[in-house]
DNA sequence: TATGAATGAGAGTTCATTCAT
DNA sequence: TATGAATGAACTCTCATTCAT
C-alpha cells in the first residue's frame, strides 16, 4: 500500500466514524450514544476510534465542524457575485433551507449541539470562521444600503432565525414545504432586511 | 406549622429545587448537573428532591412548562385587544426579546432541551397549549389579511425565528440592544409578516 | 383512658403492626416491604413503627417469634396425652400440616426467613424452645420403643420435613388435598418413624 | 492467545463470578451481598460483572441452575436401572442427602432462594426440567405398585423433606451423620413410601 | 495498527432511621 | 404520644477510557 492510498485509508475510517456518530446520536442523542455503539455499528474497535480522536467531546466537536462546513458549502452552491442583492439575499438562503431540510440530521445536530457544555470555545469560534463569506454579503450589502441600517447580528438574525425555525417546525410537524412557498418566505424574510 | 405555611414551606423547597436545577442546568447541562450537585447547591439531602419530583426526568419536564408559563405571561404583559394588528404584533414581539434577554438561563434552557430525549412528548403538548394564545392571534391576523397569505408556521418562523437568533448572538456575544434597536428590529420583523 | 385499656391500646396496635408486615412480605418479600408500606398500608406514620419495634430486623424477628407461637398452639389443639403414640403423633403431625394449608403467609414466612441473615441467633434458639413440648413427645416415643432407634432429629425431619415438603408443593401447584389423602400421608409417615 | 484458551478463560471468569457469589450469598444473604463486595472477593472489577451476567438477578438465577444441574449429576452418580425399586429409591436418596452435605451452601442457597421474588418464572421452570429423571423413577415405582398410592407429589414430599429436614438441622447443629446413621434413614423413609 | 475485555468512577435512586413539630 | 419530611449512606448499573494482545 502506498501513501496515498494509506491516507486515503485513514480518511475514509474517520469519515465513517463521523457518519456513524450523526446517524446514531440524532436517534438517541449525545448521552444515548456510548463510544461502543458508534463502535459496532461502524464494524470496528472501541479502542480503534481513539486512534483518530482524542475522546468523545472532541469527536463530536470534529463533527459539529465537520457539518458546519458541509452547509456553508452548500449555501455557496451556484452563488453568483454578478446578481443583485436581492437575488443573491434569496440564492443564499433558499440553499441554506433547503440543505436542512434535505439534512434533518445535519440540521437537528448543529441545533441542538451548539450550546452544549461538551462544545469547546474553539469550536464555537471555527464555526463562525467558516461563515465569514456569508458575513461579508451581509456587510457589503449593508454597506451599499441595499439593507436596513441595523446591527449586522440584528440583519444576520432576521435572515438565520426564519430559517432554522421553519426548519424545526417542518421536521416537527412532518411537513414540507413546496418549492413556492419556500420561495414566498425567502421574498417574505427579504422584507424583513431590505431597505425601504 | 398550620395548614398554610406548610403548603407555603412545600412550594417554596419545590421552588427552591427548580431555581436551583435551572441554574446549574444553564451551566452545565442536563447530563453535567447530578442530582447530588443540585441538592448540594439547594443545600438539602439528595433523597429529598425525590420526595418533590420522581426523578431526574420528571424534575426537567417541570422546569420546561414552569419556564414556558412564566414566558407567556411575561409575553402577554399590557396586551391590549384594542389595539391595531402591528401594535399587537410589535407588543408580544418586545416582550418576548425583552424576557429573553433579562432572562437567559430560562431562554437558553428551553431552546436546549426542547428537543432533548428525555423531554416528554406530554410536557411538548402542554407546552404547546400554554402557547396557544399566541396562536390565535397569528390566525386571527391572518384571517383578516393582515398578514402574508402564507401557511400559520411559516408566519410565526418569521416572527418567532429572529427573536430566538437576535437572544443566542446577543448571549454569545455578551452584547445589550438599545430599546431603539429592538423597537427597530420588531418593525422589520413585522415588515416580513405584513401584508402589502 | 385507664391503664388496662391503654395497654389493650398498645397490644392492639403492635398487632396491627405485626399483622400488615405479614401481608405485605408474603407479596412483596422482606426487601419489597420498605417501613413506609408498612406504615401506610397500617394507616399509621412510620415514625410509630420505631416506638414498638427497635428497628426493622427486630420487627421481623418477633413476627417470626409471634407466628411459631400461633403454629406451636395450633399444633397442640385438642392434643389428648392418654391416646396411643400412634394417634398422638397424627393429631399433632395433621394439625400442623392443617395450620400451614389455612395460613399459607404464616407457613411461608417461617419457611422463607429461617436462615435469612437478619434473623437473630436468640430469635432461633427461642422459636427452639417453643417446639419442646412437641420434642418431648418425640423423646418420650422413642424412650418407650414406639419409635425407632434412630437419633432424634432423624426422627423429626422423617417427620416434619413431608409436612414442609408437602405445604410448598401444594402452595406451588395451588392443589388441596383432601382430609382422607393427608390421613394417609400422616399414617406414612408414622410407618417411617414407628419401630417394626 | 487461540479460541480454545480464549474461551477456556472466559468460563474461568464466569465461574470465578459463580462461585464467589455463592460464597458470600450463604453467608450475608442476596440483599446483604452488593455487587462490589463480590467483585472485591472476586478480585476483578465491578463492571466485569456486567459483562458476564446481564444483572444481579440474571446472575442469582444462572447461579440457582448451575447448582441445580450439580445436584441433579450427583443424584444420578452410580444409578443403576437393573437394580431394585428399593435399592434404587435408596441409592438417589444417600446420594442427595450425601451431597447435600458435603455442599451445605449449595443446599442452603437452592432452599434459601427457591421462592425468591427475584427467582423467576423461567429459572423455576428450567430447574423442575432438570430433576424430570427422577420424576420419573417415582412414576414408574408407582405404577409398579412398589410404592403406594398416593399422589405423584405426596410420595416426592416423603421421600424429599426428610432430606432438606435433616440436612437442616444437620448444619444448624453442625452434626455429622455416619454412613450407618443415613442408611437407616434411607430405610426409615422407604418404609414411608413402600407400598405394604 | 486494531482490538475489545477490563476497569472503576460516578450516575440515579431507594429507604431505614431520625427528630422537630 | 404520634407524625412524616428530611436525610444521606449505600445500592445497582453504565460507559469513557486504557492497554495487553
Amino acid at each position: 500500500m502506498n501513501v496515498h492510498s494509506a491516507l486515503k485509508n485513514k480518511l475514509d475510517k474517520k469519515n465513517l466514524i463521523l457518519d456513524t456518530t450523526l446517524e446514531l446520536i440524532s436517534e438517541n442523542g449525545f448521552h444515548g450514544t456510548p463510544i461502543s455503539m458508534i463502535a459496532e455499528k461502524a464494524g470496528i474497535g472501541a479502542g480503534t476510534i481513539y486512534r483518530y480522536f482524542e475522546n468523545k467531546e472532541a469527536l463530536i466537536n470534529e463533527l459539529f465542524k465537520e457539518i458546519k462546513r458541509k452547509v456553508m458549502n452548500a449555501m455557496l452552491d451556484g452563488y453568483n457575485e454578478n446578481k443583485s442583492f436581492k437575488d443573491r439575499f434569496k440564492h443564499l438562503w433558499m440553499n441554506l433551507i433547503n440543505y436542512f431540510m434535505d439534512h434533518p440530521k445535519a440540521f437537528q445536530f448543529i441545533e441542538q449541539h451548539r450550546y452544549a457544555s461538551y462544545m469547546s470555545k474553539l469550536t464555537r469560534e471555527e464555526s463562525f470562521m467558516i461563515m465569514s463569506p456569508v458575513m461579508m454579503f451581509f456587510i457589503e450589502a449593508k454597506s451599499a444600503k441595499a439593507m436596513k441600517d441595523l446591527p449586522i447580528y440584528t440583519i444576520i438574525s432576521l435572515a438565520y432565525g426564519p430559517i432554522t425555525s421553519l426548519a424545526k417546525l417542518q421536521i416537527d410537524h412532518k411537513q414540507k414545504l413546496s418549492a413556492e412557498r419556500i420561495e414566498q418566505a425567502a421574498n417574505a424574510c427579504w422584507d424583513a432586511v431590505k431597505n425601504n
